[in-house]
DNA sequence: TCCGCAATTGCAAGCGCTTACTGCTTTTTT
DNA sequence: AAAAAAGCAGTAAGCGCTTGCAATTGCGGA
């Protein structure tokens, strides 16, 4: 990179004003008149001056970029997701730094203490865990965080979600009345805070609550073969029912039951929990807990800004309605 | 933002050396003797001094920062060319700053000027299309950009790429060979190089060499529900074999020749020219055209940090090899 | 016409870091 | 052992912009 070709100070030269004047009529600054706002916007147009976004950053403190912490860039529900803070991101004029964990999570903290040197005015944390060093990296760096459809047990940071809980309920009593009653859930890390603290209990309870004995929590089962290949553990345990966290897993077990000449939702029944385009394309389609995620992204982003901005922002924690989505997977009654 | 905690002058006070001993420490520059090195470090490490990557980016004119243009997030297709990119970009320390266009085309030229103004390093570019108001901000700014999984008639910017000519040549000719001689081909925006100066033409000197003189061009099919609704068209034209650029196009089709009580492969032949995830869970499967997403990107980036480094590459556009994918929906010879 | 106050504008000190240059030590060369 | 080369470290001038404060200007009222 050379030397910018035209600066704040060639503007000012033209409009034969000083920079601060220049630097106002950029930013907008209610304090120029208005002949003289309008001779530098000529100048700034006439030279097409652009200023520099980095300098910016140095002498005002703000970058107007954000970080993005996905898991994987190729899973759909963080994509979905992504989309919404993008549009949001785009509206309020921020940029996105995008880092992904995918499964190198020793490497977790240096890629977020990265982000944090190039001086990001907020994080978007979408990754499942919040390790204790990276928590206080944000917290050092006074960084504001918005978790986007995953949780922490710090209540600290904020969050956007549903409810969890709520929703594999209501899926698993939509399974129960059905007639299943050998029910079954499927999780990937068993040690994320949704799964262990929200997820898992809430079958728990739901299996108490219908004295039911047997328990089956099948854990990381991350992705299609994975979930192609549990099918016959779960005939094994003679389930007749599943609620399975990932869409694309919840597609291996669909095709390995289709594979052994079985029937969906007879011989099983599958709600998935997290539901992208995958899930409504593949026959028989996915009676799914359909989650809001584009708005939930949405909203996590506009939530950011506030906290960029100190502004009031009622709750921190934001639960929006989700709906489950009655498919092929599952009877029609 | 505060003030910065710990800047490089604490750094330098506590260690006893000058601020450009400390910035050679931090870059790795061997001017540095290992006793006065070792001494630096330790006040870094126990201040937890680190450096601010923005006064870096003002001081050095690099960001190490590349920017990202991709059409649309929620496409595994640019999805897993991003995997690739990314995996490369974390190995040479560089962060990516993501922009999509999505349909507001006409904000593309103001996105890019952001991205620009943020001095990004370098560009990878995945929309298909390359106005000349870009094309012209890159070269006056002299950003390197790099197209991946797209082309561009200006020679000028390197691309990497499969050759879709030979690529859609030979999946025509696996369906011809299969005894479908009313072949379609099905594009979404007809206008991009991609299509309208390889697909197409491929698809034309296809039917020139086998003298069919009847074409069936099926532009602007750009998702699951118009290749869905499209079927009827196809039946209607007595089409028997289809090539359809992405692949949950490609899955609409299918999915309304089943409703439809037809018969994959025998009815109708399918085969997608950009294979993602999708193409492979669905059932019956479709053979596809597999591009090696991952690493195009993967060279996409590598090439891209040659050229932010002026150093040598041989050749700046790339070809991979691709694989004729057979699957379900050809038939099985 | 002159004064006071508000509206404009300019000054200049940074923001935190890099990087020629310069100069002082060592080391190497002969 | 003296001179040349190499190794190290410091000085200070920026990079391009923002912003608190001071200085200037313009305007209405007395």
């Amino acid at each position: 990179m050379h030397k910018q070709e035209v600066t704040i100070y060639d503007v000012a030269r033209e409009a034969k004003v000083s920079m601060a004047t220049v630097s106002r009529v950029i930013n907008g600054n209610s304090n120029v008149r208005k002949e003289t706002r309008e001779r530098v916007e000529a100048v700034i147009n006439r030279l097409h001056y652009q200023p520099n976004a980095v300098a910016q950053g140095l002498a005002s403190k703000k970058t107007t970029t954000v970080g993005l912490i996905v898991p994987e860039l190729t899973n759909l529900y963080f994509a979905e997701l992504s989309k919404g803070i993008d549009d949001i991101a785009l509206l309020y004029k921020y940029n996105i730094i995008i880092s992904s964990i995918e499964n190198r999570l020793m490497k977790e903290d240096e890629v977020i203490q990265s982000l944090l040197n190039k001086q990001v005015d907020g994080v978007i944390y979408m990754s499942n865990r919040l390790p204790d060093k990276v928590a206080n990296a944000f917290k050092q760096t006074n960084t504001p965080v918005v978790l986007a459809g995953t949780k922490d047990n710090r209540d600290e940071f904020a969050s956007v979600t549903i409810d969890y809980q709520k929703a594999d309920t209501e899926a698993l009593n939509l399974m129960y009345n059905d007639g299943k009653k050998n029910l079954a859930i499927v999780v990937g890390d068993p040690d994320t805070v949704v799964n262990k603290d929200n997820r898992i209990p809430a079958y728990r309870k739901f299996l108490a609550d219908h004295d039911i004995a047997e328990e089956h929590i099948y854990t990381k089962i991350n992705n299609y073969s994975d979930g192609y290949n549990l099918y016959s553990q779960l005939e094994k345990d003679g389930v007749d029912g599943v609620i399975v966290t990932r869409d694309v897993t919840a597609v291996g077990i669909l095709n390995s039951v289709m594979d052994a000449g079985k029937n969906i939702p007879k011989d099983l029944e599958i709600i998935t929990a997290s539901a992208t385009q995958i899930a409504s394309v593949v026959r028989p389609a996915l009676t799914t807990i359909k989650q809001p995620l584009y708005d939930m992204g949405a909203v996590a982003m506009r939530m950011l800004t506030k906290l960029m901005n100190n502004e009031e922002v009622d709750g921190i924690h934001v639960q929006l309605p989700y709906e489950l989505l009655k498919k092929q997977s599952t009877l029609n009654q």
